[in-house]
DNA sequence: TTTGGCATGTAATCCGTTACATGATTAG
DNA sequence: CTAATCATGTAACGGATTACATGCCAAA
């Protein structure tokens, strides 16, 4: 079994796009695909040491950056790699909702205390919903003067941000309608 | 910084509703509560123990089963413990779609690659739906038939099968707008 | 009697985060 | 000069899964 299945593909897969060091991947992460994947140092830096070990990435060629920066490239066994991968079935995604457990072994609380939680998730994913419309409205922008070439990278990327905001979106439906009905459960308890 | 153990709370939760042994909340995990959170054996017969060693979860009373099965109700320490935690703000969850992520980087795949990617999680979506929603409609049924001191869990319970069918269709649309892009994307790669 | 479901538990191991450690370069 | 940012890396730890190990009871 390989190790660290996940990780290696998100490092191998930026790579894909050019050159790049750990500390880019990690920038990449954190601005822009944040919203649906998470990396940290602790797991970047290993695994680019391993990809190198199995040959599937190699140290950029060019100048070498007098910080000690170290960006690689993709093999074409890299390559191969990946693509193999892109092609394999998705694997059923862990769900652990926090939010429901509570409401679900929530019978005792008062709805206040449901409430509260309910709210704080409409919240979250109305922030959540702005900062996706913004990226959509940057990659739409885009779009419009950048060359055929780069097009489709642009599309994918504008698929993976409207799954957000539709997402999002069906999130906030849900709080609204919930919160009216604990609002009721509320109503009742204070009789 | 202590993480918060999800595990605990989930094993104190469903001992809330009354005495179970560590086999009932597997099988209620399994059967039940399935689409919003999973956990294994491994994990709860040692949370079990712990629990117990807290004394936030005692034996429970009565005669002891022939098979060795051994359940255990909440102490009033534990329900304070319990309470306690539904009050607490939620812990952001941890995101990672691998289905976005093979998009975002599968720019240099073939359109096909990605579409029988997009198709599978239409279809494990639409497989989802159906699920909730035979969930939904038993437990509006129990509801007409129930008194109404277990209302409360229903409600919340209905609320957490609901949130799962938005989830779903905004996944489902998406997914059905996705595959028009992606045809139109394969369109034009094959003249 | 043998299969399948009930029932508990442990060991190996994985995947990943957090926190720590270190240092160079650049902008103010 | 000094703070922020760039940049790499390691050690400790932790939470959870998988696979394994064990055995009882009921029904066919």
């Amino acid at each position: 079994m390989a190790r660290r299945p996940k990780s290696r593909f998100l490092v191998l897969g930026l790579l894909s796009e050019g050159p790049k060091s750990g500390y880019d991947i990690k920038t990449e992460v954190e601005e822009v695909i944040n919203h649906f994947w998470k990396e940290s140092f602790g797991s970047i830096y290993p695994v680019l040491e391993q990809l190198e070990g199995e040959e599937l990435i190699a140290p950029a060629p060019g100048p070498e950056d007098g910080r000690g920066r170290r960006a690689y490239v993709l093999t074409r066994k890299g390559r191969t790699a990946l693509a193999r991968w892109l092609a394999e079935p998705l694997e059923p995604d862990i769900v652990r909702n926090e939010l429901l457990l509570k409401l679900y072994v929530g019978g005792d609380a008062s709805a206040d205390v449901l409430i509260r939680q309910v709210d704080t998730y409409r919240e979250r994913n109305e922030a959540f919903l702005t900062l996706l419309s913004n990226a959509e409205r940057e990659i739409v922008q885009a779009q419009k003067t950048e060359v055929a070439v780069s097009d489709r990278r642009l599309t994918y990327r504008l698929l993976t941000v409207r799954l957000g905001k539709r997402v999002a979106s069906a999130r906030i439906k849900w709080a609204n309608d919930a919160l009216l009905a604990l609002d009721e459960m509320r109503a009742i308890e204070s009789v």
